[in-house]
DNA sequence: TATTAAACGAGACGGTACGTCACGTCTTTGC
DNA sequence: GCAAAGACGTGACGTACCGTCTCGTTTAATA
């Protein structure tokens, strides 16, 4: 019987309606309140009549401006991508990019970015526009410090050159994995693993 | 939650009586229509609902027997996979995997399961059953003829026994990842990864 | 449909055994579990699907011997029948229609019988087998004993011969509105209403 | 958890749009589902899946302004209620009575309100919301005109004031009586009958 | 005494209806 | 003329019973 999703939006802040011009308090109110149900709620809490309420905005302002669930997702995710994780490189890959993943790891635990990106990876598998956002925007771009560190290792010769992007995949997919199947609370097994993609101890360079 | 009404006799006098068998009959009607939605309309088109519609069954019987969506589609999923990806084994480690790869992507590739599976992912995200069926669930099973693969290289001395787990995760992460970005088209890169990950050239045994 | 029974090639044996006999326990368990619930839930409670898990039934065996709910209910009420007020007559109509009446309404308070009642009414509204059975089986039968008042009181000079029917209509009217508005818990109005039903103070005999 | 307005007493007043009016069409396509089901199916075939199919209308917009089927019920009889028989008064207590009542049976009889009273008893049988609504609120509201002709003759001298609602409740009861039974075809039994109640031949005034 | 048909408990089955939720479109009203 | 509020039709959700239908077991009358 009770509003589980999107609370009312109560008594404090109340918008009233602009009139005549695009509300720019209109649109930020709603970018807010679905980066919010995003947070508390995760993917399954983000509806567009869950938005509106928090919102207190009218549905259709919220189709006039984002078509489709899709873009006003990209539009939150967008919105959040400032905060990037930036580690003290020591020459050493493996433990560079151990103390890397583990600060990608616990940022994605704490962050709303994190469910957000779940998000975005869901929404990609409906194949739209979300999809070419995924693969060729966000990837190539959360990508290149992890493809710089492999780089400048592979420059002082601490890798071979060419198993590179294998790599670089194998970290991205391992990842994303542990993401997408809600295992991010053991960052103990990255040594492990990192080890392993780069070459592991007993293996070669 | 509760049994409110009536409870259940328990102890004292009970006679045992099996029941009606289930049928096999209304258990293969739903898979059928299953199947036969996830082909012509995708995950999106995949409802209780119209599953029991086309199956000519009723609500409560599939929820009987599949509690969730998720489950329904796992059953699907197992039923249609099992008929395809099966890969004789001839000692060479890396080989064997790359075939059973090969083969994962192009069912993933030909067949609806792949957009189904996509839509299990995505489902997921969500956070409610469909990701505890596909975490403790899905992956165990699914991984279980690539954990044999390792586990008898790993006994025939072809493979560290320790290290078993991570080659696992690296290799599904690897085909999740791709999976999810739509780019299973050039599975030539497959020997190179795979190699990789199962201890590459010059590496390992 | 079938006929499955009939075809006897005439003159053989066409002997069929009698098969076991009706089950005295199952048959009792049903109506106490029937009883139960009507008691416990009200109308709202009683359910085929609740009765059979109570009684540690089978449905097919309810369904057996009491082909539709109101047959069932009429049994509930047949089998609590024992206990009607029966009142020691004194030759006072009134007095003695009031006291038959305090008795009736307390049966129905604090009986199952009358929540059974409020069902079976309820349940003659669909207009199917119930209605006929409460009108033509269970009015006559129930309001024998006060016929049987009347006409001794008639007899005996103390009512004309004539309103017999319109009294017993009146009188049955009348607490079938206490019993169906919940209206019972002032049996205080009695001697008034009964006192004018018969003929009253001041008026007739 | 109120503070549903937020009140906000600074400024004006603090308005907000009130959203759009309900639709006429669907307030009235529903009413007219319903009741048409009443009559074709009675109270068996009327159900909230039913009316909004019929209606072309969703179930939640029924939901939404007839919470429970009780309400919607009542809705339905009162929107019959036009039709109710206004009988010209003439000074003679019973003829009048006689001739109103005459107008309500034909009324139950012709009318879909007859089945939607019926059902209205049915459900409020279960013991939940309707049981209110027929006794606090229903019973009162239709009861009036008589208890007002009852005032009138009282006031004249015709009746004494004393047992006005004893009549009433004879009345009224031997109305339900008849219509829950099914026994609305004998109206020529009712100058009896409302003679007696109202004082009877040779009796009171 | 052995056979056999019926009644039993259990419960699966195809269904209907329930009441709720979110969707995306539409209309009304106020700024 | 935009935005809030919100009503609308649609349709899936998961649950409760409906009444029918097998199942195997138990039981008692017949032969």
């Amino acid at each position: 019987m009770d509003n589980q999703t999107g609370d009312a939006p109560e008594g404090a802040g109340r918008r009233v309606s602009s009139g005549a011009k695009r509300s720019v308090e209109a649109e930020s109110a709603v970018l807010a309140a679905a980066r919010d149900l995003l947070v508390e709620k995760g993917w399954a809490g983000f509806s567009i009549e869950a938005v509106a309420r928090r919102a207190s905005a009218g549905k259709p302002t919220i189709y006039r401006w984002w078509p489709s669930k899709a873009d006003l997702f990209l539009a939150v995710y967008i919105a959040e991508k400032d905060d990037v994780v930036v580690v003290q490189e020591t020459g050493d890959l493996v433990a560079d990019l151990v103390r890397y993943t583990e600060g990608l790891w616990s940022f994605w635990r704490d962050h709303p970015a994190g469910a957000a990106f779940r998000g975005l990876v869901a929404e990609a598998q409906g194949g739209g526009a979300a999809l070419d956002i995924l693969r060729d925007k966000f990837l190539p771009e959360r990508l290149a410090p992890v493809r710089d560190l492999f780089a400048r290792a592979a420059a002082r010769g601490a890798l071979d050159v060419g198993p590179t992007d294998i790599c670089l995949e194998l970290w991205i997919g391992f990842n994303w994995l542990r993401l997408l199947t809600d295992r991010l609370s053991d960052p103990e097994c990255l040594p492990g693993v990192i080890g392993w993609v780069c070459g592991g101890p007993g293996r070669g360079r």
